[in-house]
DNA sequence: TGTACATCAGTGAACGCGCGTTCACTGATGTAC
DNA sequence: TGTACATCAGTGAACGCGCGTTCACTGATGTAC
C-alpha cells in the first residue's frame, strides 16, 4: 500500500522520460545561444534526434519546453518560513526561507545560467517566466498570511511577497553573474540587508 | 530662432499623426476586448479604415503598436525626485516624485485600464511591458546615484528602483480596480507606508 | 514459456494560418520657378 | 497666381516562413491466456 515509491517505471515510461529531457536540453541549449525566435522547433527536434511532430506530441508550443510544471523550490521554502519560531520577524524569516533554497539551486547553476539567457532572448519567454513568478509571489503572500492567521492574503502579505521576488531576483543575477565560487546564500543575505538599509537610511 | 515651438505641422504630418492615433486606438481596443493572439492585423488595419500593408508602414510588428517611445511620466518623476531638499529620505522623495505624476496618469484612466487589459492577454505583450520597466527602473536607479553623488548605480539604487516599481505597479492595479473616484496619488502614498510597516514590524 | 492481441511512442506528409517582406504602382501634397 | 515637377502616404498582390494541426500509419512494448 506504499503509493510513495516509485511506481515501476516500465520501458516506456523510461522512454518517455528521455524523450523529454532530451527535447528540454536541447532546446535550452538552442535557445540560450541561438536565441528562441532564431531557433526553429525543427533544429530542437533534430537536435533531440526526434521528428517535429514528436515534438509537438511533448509540449503544445515551443515556449512551453522552458518550463516544467514541476513545483518549484518556492514551495519548499515557503514551508521553511511557516516554520520559522513565532518571535522571528517576516523579514529576518523570510531571508531564511530563500536561503534554504539556495544549495539546491546552487547545484542547478548551469542550466539556471542557460535558462536566464534564454529567457532575455525573447518577450515571450520574459512573459512566460514573469508569469510564473507572479504564481510563486502569490504562494509566499499565501504563506505570510497563513502565518499572521489571515484568511486571505491582504495588501501587505503581497507586497512583501513581491518585494521578496525582487531581491531573489537580484540576489541570483549577481551570483550568476558572478564568480562560480561566489556563495548564493550570501548573495541573498546581502540583498536582503540591503533592503533593510536603504529603509532605514538617514 | 525657436526651435521650441512646434514646427509647422503640414497636411501630410497632420495625416500620418492621424494613421498612428487610429492604428493605436484599434489595435488597444481590439487587444483589449478580444485579446491581442486572437486579433490580427487585418483587422486592426481595418478598424484604423487603412490597408494591412499601411499598418507595418508605422509600426514594425504586430506588438509595437502598444508602445509608444515617447519620454514616460517616469522622467518627469525622475526630475521631481532630484529637486527634493536635501534633507528628506531618500523613500520619501521616491514617494513624492511618483504622486506628482499621478494627476497626468489618473487622466489617461481609461486608457491605462485598456492597455492592462490588453497585456493580460499575451506573453509577448507582458514581456514588452517588462522590458519597458527594466530601462525605466535603470532610470530611476540613475537618478538616485544622481542624488547620492555615485557616478553610476549601485545595488542600493537598483534595489530601491526596482521596490519603487514593485509598489508603483500595486498602486496602479488597486486604483484601477477600484472605484474611478478613487485617487491615485492617495493609493501610491497608501502603498509606499505599507513598505515601510512591513519592515517595521515586529 | 509461448502465442495472440492491444496499446502506445514515434513518424511522414500535407495543410491552415497569420506575420512580416518585396515589388511595382497611384494620387494627393508640397516645392521651385 | 499659376504651372511643372518631386515627394511621399497609402495600396494590391504575391510570397516566404515557421508554428501548430490533422490524417493515416509502423513497429516496439505490454498484457491476457
Amino acid at each position: 500500500m506504499s503509493e510513495t515509491t516509485s511506481p515501476a517505471p516500465s520501458r516506456r515510461d523510461e522512454q518517455k522520460r528521455r524523450t523529454t529531457i532530451a527535447l528540454r536540453e536541447a532546446a535550452l541549449q538552442l535557445f540560450a545561444t541561438r536565441g528562441f525566435d532564431a531557433t526553429t522547433t525543427e533544429e530542437i527536434a533534430e537536435r533531440a534526434g526526434v521528428a517535429v511532430r514528436t515534438f509537438f506530441r511533448y509540449f503544445p508550443t515551443k515556449e512551453s519546453v522552458l518550463f516544467s510544471s514541476e513545483t518549484t523550490w518556492v514551495r519548499a521554502a515557503a514551508d521553511v518560513y511557516l516554520a520559522q519560531p513565532e518571535g522571528v520577524r517576516d523579514l529576518d524569516a523570510l531571508c531564511e526561507a530563500v536561503v534554504s533554497a539556495a544549495p539546491r539551486l546552487a547545484r542547478a547553476r548551469e542550466t539556471l545560467f542557460l535558462y536566464k539567457r534564454a529567457i532575455t532572448t525573447s518577450l515571450v519567454l520574459q512573459g512566460r517566466a514573469q508569469e510564473g513568478q507572479r504564481m510563486d509571489s502569490a504562494l509566499v503572500a499565501g504563506a505570510i498570511a497563513t502565518r499572521h492567521g489571515l484568511a486571505r492574503p491582504d495588501a501587505r502579505c503581497h507586497l512583501l511577497a513581491d518585494v521578496v521576488f525582487v531581491i531573489y531576483g537580484r540576489a541570483l543575477d549577481s551570483w550568476l553573474e558572478g564568480s562560480a565560487s561566489a556563495d548564493l546564500g550570501t548573495a541573498i543575505r546581502r540583498e536582503f540587508a540591503l533592503l533593510e538599509s536603504v529603509l532605514a537610511a538617514e
